[in-house]
RNA sequence: GUGGUCGUAGUUCAAUGGUAGAGCCCCAGAUUGUGAUUCUGGUUGUUGCGGGUUCGAGUCCCGUCGAUCACCCCA
């Protein structure tokens, strides 16, 4: 490595064919599922006005922006989340639709913070949300979306569990304690660290609002504390047959501040990696970003590229899948056509062109060379086909190269052969 | 931001303080139109960078940068 050399900056990631190809996977199944179920795609910029994020989540993620002077003078940041900017489309645009808005977006992310495994300081995120519907039918329409992407990857009942719970019912909690309104918020935070914090220091915590760890521990192991809008749901999803993936986890408030209602969050069953996924109610966000011009109640989850991958390489079966899938669309092409006479190069063009206008993906060697090497190259490519053009065109030899079969065939009618042969199937198959 | 571990060829890794190597990959070839295997040949390093100890440092020490893991937080 002699000499400056660059790199992508840290936390940042190449996609190389392969690491594509997984993006790829995990694109189109979330977009697959979300269609399935109804949700239409929108996409907003990467660029936003930094004063969109610090308006309402603040905090840690306010520490964590892409912020910088664009040359105009202006304060922007890149993106470290899609919600904001749902809400500022939706403020703008929702007298468009019918509601409720059933949206999805798969875009890039971006925080400053230190890479680690499971996360890095750039990730796609899919992001689904439900709008202009405040009932627990929307929360549960939500989370069996979520449920059917975990599905769709290959996961299996006992592999992964959502964990749901109510920030209302904390409120109800506190309020019943004499907690002020304007206390809540520091509240919600004590409680959302109550595994991570230090005991004395949380007993220290609680002691300021006269309550003890010993009384919140007592309600987080009650289930009879679950709200009326979690056992809803709960409901709702066991009606579906997904009621076996739900749990009541009273103990999850989650960091965000924008959060009204119904939290959960995706995990595997052994909890030994980040969730997957979380999201939750957020009744006044809309309302906040347009300084109340637009109230629309809400309901969204995200869930991150590095997590779900995780933990599909370390799931064995939903593993499979994907190198299922991406053996299928591994091939750069179908139909390798192998110039065996350099005489016949023009011809050759002219029947790649033609193959190619009529949807059949076709490659060719640029150069000249010997014709095993050409043989190499179809074999490189993954195509099911080599086409050989040689010194007896217009006649032309087609190699099937999983069974290393022959057939001949026609220039002439070389299109309409290969679009019918590619239809039928051949030599050992993939699965 | 706070800690632990680790930096050698494109990549995966070797080298009791004593001449920097191997597999894989890539490229070219093995007598004129067919892929695997095999065989032959070839490219690539100021051992992350900078100091120090030593007759001598890839190896030991310090610094720095980078990677990675954990904490914080979160997708």
């Amino acid at each position: 490595m002699a000499g400056p050399s660059f790199q992508a900056l840290p936390g940042f990631r190449d996609f190389i064919p392969r690491e594509c190809a997984v993006r790829n996977y995990l694109f189109e199944t979330w977009r697959s599922v979300a269609r399935r179920c109804g949700y239409v795609e929108y996409e907003t910029p990467i660029l936003e006005d930094t004063a969109l994020y610090l308006k309402k989540s603040g905090g840690e993620l306010s520490a964590q922006l892409f912020r910088f002077e664009d040359q105009g003078g202006c304060d922007v940041t890149l993106r470290p989340e899609v919600t904001a900017s749902l809400a500022r489309l939706v403020a703008q645009h929702q007298r468009d639709f019918p509601k409720p808005l059933k949206w999805f977006e798969i875009g890039q992310c971006f925080r400053y913070e230190k890479p680690q495994k499971g996360r890095g300081r750039e990730f796609h995120q899919f992001n689904v949300d439900i709008i202009g519907e405040a009932g627990p039918a929307a929360d549960a329409e939500l989370i069996a979306l979520a449920i059917e992407t975990m599905l769709a990857f290959g996961f299996v009942a006992g592999d992964f569990v959502v964990r749901a719970s109510d920030r209302n019912a904390w409120i109800t909690f506190a309020a019943a304690r004499g907690v002020a309104d304007d206390a809540m918020a520091d509240f919600l935070n004590i409680v959302d660290k109550i595994e991570r914090e230090k005991p004395e220091v949380l007993e220290q915590k609680l002691a300021v609002f006269g309550i003890t760890t010993a009384q919140v521990r007592a309600f987080i192991a009650d289930p009879a504390n679950a709200s009326p809008a979690y056992l809803a749901i709960r409901d709702d999803l066991t009606a579906r047959g997904l009621g076996g993936f739900i749990e009541l986890d009273l103990s999850i408030v989650r960091g965000l501040a924008y959060y009204t209602g119904v939290v959960f969050e995706v995990f595997d069953s052994k909890k030994s990696m980040r969730a997957v996924a979380g999201g939750g109610r957020y009744d006044t966000l809309v309302a906040t970003i347009s300084d109340g011009a637009v109230d629309l109640p809400a309901t969204g989850f995200a869930m991150g590229d590095y997590v779900i991958r995780n933990l599909i390489e370390e799931t064995t079966h939903a593993a499979m899948q994907m190198e299922v899938w991406l053996q299928r669309n591994n091939a750069n092409c179908d139909v390798y056509v192998v110039i065996a006479d350099e005489t016949k190069r023009a011809q050759s063009l002219k029947l790649v062109t033609e193959l190619r206008r009529a949807g059949i993906s076709a490659d060719f060697p640029l150069n000249p060379a010997k014709v095993s090497k050409h043989f190499q190259s179809a074999e490189k490519s993954g195509a099911r086909f080599a086409l050989v053009v040689g010194a007896e065109f217009p006649e032309l030899k087609l190699k099937i190269l999983a069974s290393r079969t022959e057939e001949t065939g026609n220039a002439e009618t070389a299109v309409d052969w290969l679009a019918d042969r590619l239809q039928q199937p051949d030599g050992p198959l993939l699965a």
